[in-house]
RNA sequence: CGAGUCGGUCAGGCGAUCGCUCUGCCAUCGGUUUCGGUCGUUGGCGGGGAGGAAAGUCCGGGCUCCAUAGGGCAGGGUGCCAGGUAACACCUGGGGGGCGCGAGCCUACGGAAAGUGCAACAGAAAGGAAACCGCCCGGCCGUUCACGCGGCCAGGUAAGGGUGAAAUGGUGCGGUAAGAGCGCACCGCGCGGCUGGUAACAGGCGCGGCGAUGGUAAACCCCACCCGGAGCAAGACCAAAUAGGAAUCCUGUAGCUGCGGCCCGCAGUGGAUUCGGGUAGGUCGCUUCAGGCAGGCGGUGACGCCUGUCGCAGAUGAAUGAUCGUCCACGACAGAACCCGGCUUAUCGACCGACUCAACUU
RNA sequence: UGGGGUGUCGCCAAGCGGCAAGGCACCAGGUUUUGAUCCUGGCAUUCGUAGGUUCGAAUCCUACCACCCCAG
């Protein structure tokens, strides 16, 4: 199982397997996030996995954005940003929430924010998980 | 060329790289098999992939379940006429009224002589009436030589004043003590034929002097016609966990529950016997139709009929994007979630067609 | 996505065709040595916005805007 199935890191791709796809699923990063990043229009937490891969799920409120338009582009943007990033272990499950005004950036800014706030994250899980290794 | 009216079409294009979703064919691996297949994994080559409003959810249908959607009351809707349609509050044509020089545009446009109500303040009076100030005739008293003036009484009078959003047909002439549809003409109103039109309605004739028939029905209401309820999170199927369950037979019609409210009506609930029920999750519903395009025919038109042709999103944390290059008029409003027909609202612009007005030139 | 509801002063609100009650808060004055209490007065320019009906609309009708609730 370890490593057989590690995707290609070049050749990036984004279909159900690297996705949130169930409610029980969301609510598992919600209980136990275990690193998190916070920025004035975005918020990403992250729990570690057992699976081959990264997985992603959005979670852009009405409230916040209210164009159906704004929300959709959003999130492009965002699976965007995450397919495109560096595919290496630890893998976690992440969960991105979008803050209110989000919709006013346009897309650099918002996919250069997105991408300083991954990197972000990487670290922080790495650094938990070097952590309890020592704890042990 | 200028000002304007109506109708229609389009909604950045092209190339490169990386990605998402559905799907066809081929290969691949795995499960199952009655060896026909069938279900899934991965890969390759193709194909399809948001809108004119997808929106607001304001109407109308289809579809699904509740009884094959039944009766009455209540409630709601529509409201000039005719047609179109699956249906409509939509559309088309016509009529009345209003606006515009015009092309055209707007129009909740049934009934107030069936009934009930409402109209603050002001005003004499706000609807089965009315005399406040006026105006006029007469009588009596005072005053004056007299004309006249003043006061009181009894009447006539809706022409004038004043109030109000609104005051009991309008204008003119006659008439009168002053006035008055009191009389006449025209207009308005009402009634009755006639002519045209399917009809709304229009035209014309006659009659009625109009002490009746004011306004308000987006007040109750009356009249005509229409409407059962919920909604794809409907509903059907497969099914962990955990407990209150389901079918058959018998009994009962009282109570309770369900079918929006009430009354009927209908169904279930009670006992015995026998085994299954269905939340997380999954599958179906889920896209081929009141379908688009072209031609012909019928119709003033909305539209209908016939023939040919095309296949045009089906996701389920939810797919059309990102980056770069390039061109130009530098890209508005904005994202399908069961599906259609309308309405309404948002919107950068570009183009096409028909028509009107004004000026000028030929 | 579907269903339902509410918008009246800074806040809580009544009114439902004829002058927009009331309370809290706020402001001014008085009382008090000062403050609190108390007393008096003030405080709605568009009743969410825009049209319409009516002599007259917060109220009736139509369209739109904003916010909230329910179903999962």
């Amino acid at each position: 199982m370890s490593g057989v199935a590690q995707p290609d890191g070049s050749h990036s791709c984004f279909g159900k397997e690297k996705r949130l796809l169930t409610a029980s699923d969301y609510s598992r990063v919600f209980d136990g996030a275990e690193a998190r990043a916070s920025h004035k229009h975005v918020l990403l937490l992250a729990k570690q996995n057992d699976r081959p891969g990264h997985r992603l799920g959005l979670v852009v409120a009405k409230k916040n954005v209210r164009l159906a338009v704004q929300r959709n582009r959003v999130k492009r943007l965002a699976r965007e940003v995450f397919r495109q990033a560096d595919n290496n272990p630890p893998y976690m499950d992440v969960v991105l929430l979008a803050r209110r005004g989000i919709d006013q950036l346009d897309n650099a800014e918002l996919s250069s924010i997105l991408r300083g706030q991954w990197r972000k994250l990487e670290k922080r899980v790495s650094e938990a998980e070097t952590s309890e290794r020592r704890g042990r």
